[in-house]
DNA sequence: CTCGAGATGGCCT
DNA sequence: GGCCATCTCGAGT
């Protein structure tokens, strides 16, 4: 990966991340996220992400009806992992933004592998292709290896297990609209984001699966 | 490609 | 008890 592209510095990053979800989301896209779980390293370069907002405020949101032990990341400082579990089984990663006590996260919901495939591969045997590797939110984690031991790691610590590098220009948004797995008021607040990579999951309106 | 169903358990009312 | 910010597999178009 070409570093010089990427910012280094936490500080720089950190109060990009303390922007609203809908401002930062688009700016992840092009993000390297990189993980080193045993030893071992993969990288995912995003290409799908959701905003969510805060207590109160969106009712799309694991904040929207305050702290609650689960949710406690996403109402720290900016620019830690808000990981969390779902359907008995899988792990989801958001990055959260906003200033600490807002409560605000972008999920990552697709990437590409950039670094580590043969890692990846052996973490996801199901997968048909490479580039189902990190296609969905609960597939980005588990190729990453990420689980619920990552629930707020500081992405921009330089010896974090989950490191984030910001693009100094994003990829261009060519996908705004609303968020997938979302039903009820809110469904339609177009926070999701995505390039045209083949990697973007396919769309799924929250009210198609429930009849 | 699309669709439907089952898996599986924590969280919150 | 009901609801999940989901995935996989099999069968159909």
């Amino acid at each position: 990966m070409h570093v010089s592209l990427y910012m280094q510095t936490g500080i720089v990053t950190r109060r990009l991340l303390s922007a609203s979800p809908e401002t930062v989301a688009p700016r992840l896209l092009g993000a390297v996220l990189e993980s080193t779980v045993h030893g071992e390293r993969v990288s995912v370069r995003i290409t799908e992400v959701e905003a969510y907002g805060g207590a109160g405020e969106d009712p799309g949101s694991h904040a929207f009806r305050g702290q609650t032990p689960r949710n406690a990341t996403m109402f720290g400082p900016p620019g830690h992992a808000y990981v969390y579990f779902t359907y008995g089984m899988h792990w989801c990663a958001n990055v959260v933004t906003g200033p600490e006590g807002s409560a605000s996260a972008v999920l990552l919901r697709a990437g590409e592998i950039v670094e580590g495939i043969e890692v990846a591969r052996a973490r996801r045997p199901s997968a048909r292709s490479d580039r189902d590797l990190a296609r969905g939110p609960a597939r980005l984690t588990t190729a990453l290896g990420v689980t619920g031991e990552h629930d707020g790691a500081d992405l921009l610590g330089d010896a974090s297990p989950l490191r984030l590098f910001l693009p100094s220009r994003p990829d261009p948004v060519v996908v705004v609209g609303p968020r997938t797995g979302v039903a009820g008021p809110g469904a339609l607040t177009p926070w999701r984001f995505a390039t045209d990579h083949p990697t973007v999951s396919p769309y799924r309106p929250a009210s198609r699966r429930s009849p």
